[in-house]
DNA sequence: TGTACATCAGTGAACGCGCGTTCACTGATGTAC
DNA sequence: TGTACATCAGTGAACGCGCGTTCACTGATGTAC
């Protein structure tokens, strides 16, 4: 993945996987950098190539942030399927493991995290990327149909309920990335601490929203 | 407010307002343009000024950012106090009106509810900042608190009532003001159901927190 | 009520910079015969 | 197995642009006497 970062050592004319080194340098930039600070140039830069050289393999810019977000939406898809296929296979259970998936995928990948759900320009129309954005949507809105089906919730409640345990999973992801986190106390492990969170956040709400969505006036 | 924008009619050489004029123009070009596309230069050019004058008011760009992200806390705080006044002024309910007025306020004002949250150059250290940061941050605590001790919760619970209260409103309007609503139909009144499930989010969340936070393991 | 003068709040030209993209090019690769 | 040649994947210089900030300046305002 770092193969060929920096130049020198060893280059020959042709790169060889600029395409994967480029997407892994923008990634990094962006993680590094936010969205300020993150340019075509500077990752041209940082994986020892000419400035031109992106276009051969993106066309633009917004090709380059297309292709990241493609590959965070089909990456969010399967860490929400691998956390439902961890899980006691119940409709509770799923719909815990989506959201443990979820966070999960945000944590470990903020940048295709962000391009995703910031307003980055993207190519929405390229086929591949609206699959993936689809698949993504489809595994939450899925889970979410079976557990509300199981609670007997009306169309109403089912679609409050999917935005409720998306709007969770989202805003915690969210606060930690933008390291908004004043309830993590100053000597604490942050790590441990977000762990733990996330864990007690995501056993919570399955039971919760059905708890409290089946009695509501 | 928008009493001076456009160069020309009846100009004097002073502009009587500049500092708020400047302030009013960045929130709409922040909510119009997001992260990119605001500038500096864009914002004096809009305001009808040239482009050394925001340096008078802000120093310079963080300044201004600053000054935006100061009136965001503090509107967030009042909004979340509204909220809470208006309720039945139980805990469960006071707890309800600040997640009432949380998205209120982010809906309402998407530039201060960006800039705050975004990772943009802010100076931290600014004395009216930092107080109206933790004006903000210490009535959602205090709301948490006084609805903990009523449910019973230990500390580690009612952290996490906290996070989960926190995350979801949160969460609810970062979705909304980033356009990801695919839970809203094509044909649909969007206004309408936004609101209509900003409602159903924020009268489930004290009931179900109290109810889930009690007995899980 | 006038007047001198300090201070405030603007101007507008200029700076140096890094950006995205284009262009004609060239070295490397792979394929047809 | 060789060889001609098309195609691919880079180079590097150049373009025009808008940016944030600086600078010396000037018109307007307000205050002291």
């Amino acid at each position: 993945m770092a193969e060929r970062e920096g130049p020198g050592e060893g280059r020959s004319y042709h790169h060889g996987s600029l395409r994967e080194s480029l997407i892994a340098t923008a990634e990094r930039l962006l993680a590094e950098r936010g969205v300020d600070g993150f340019t075509l140039r500077e990752c041209a830069r940082r994986a020892g190539v000419s400035p031109a050289a992106p276009a051969h393999h993106f066309g633009n810019v917004t090709g380059l942030l297309t292709a990241i977000a493609t590959l965070g939406f089909d990456g969010l898809a399967d860490a929400m399927e691998a956390g439902a296929a961890e899980s006691d296979g119940t409709p509770r259970g799923r719909l815990e493991g989506i959201g443990r998936g979820y966070i999960r995928f945000a944590l470990a990948h903020p940048a295709r995290f962000r391009v995703i759900f910031g307003r980055f320009p993207l190519n929405k129309a390229e086929p591949r990327f609206a699959a993936a954005a689809e698949r993504a949507y489809g595994c939450l809105a899925a889970t979410i149909a079976v557990a509300a089906r199981e609670a007997g919730l009306d169309p109403d409640a089912e679609r409050a309920a999917l935005v409720v345990a998306w709007s969770t999973v989202h805003g915690f992801a969210n606060l930690v990335l933008d390291g908004q986190t004043p309830f993590i106390a100053a000597g604490e492990d942050r790590e441990a601490a977000i762990e733990a969170l996330a864990d007690r956040i995501v056993r919570l709400f399955p039971a919760a929203l059905a708890a409290g969505l089946g009695g509501s006036p």
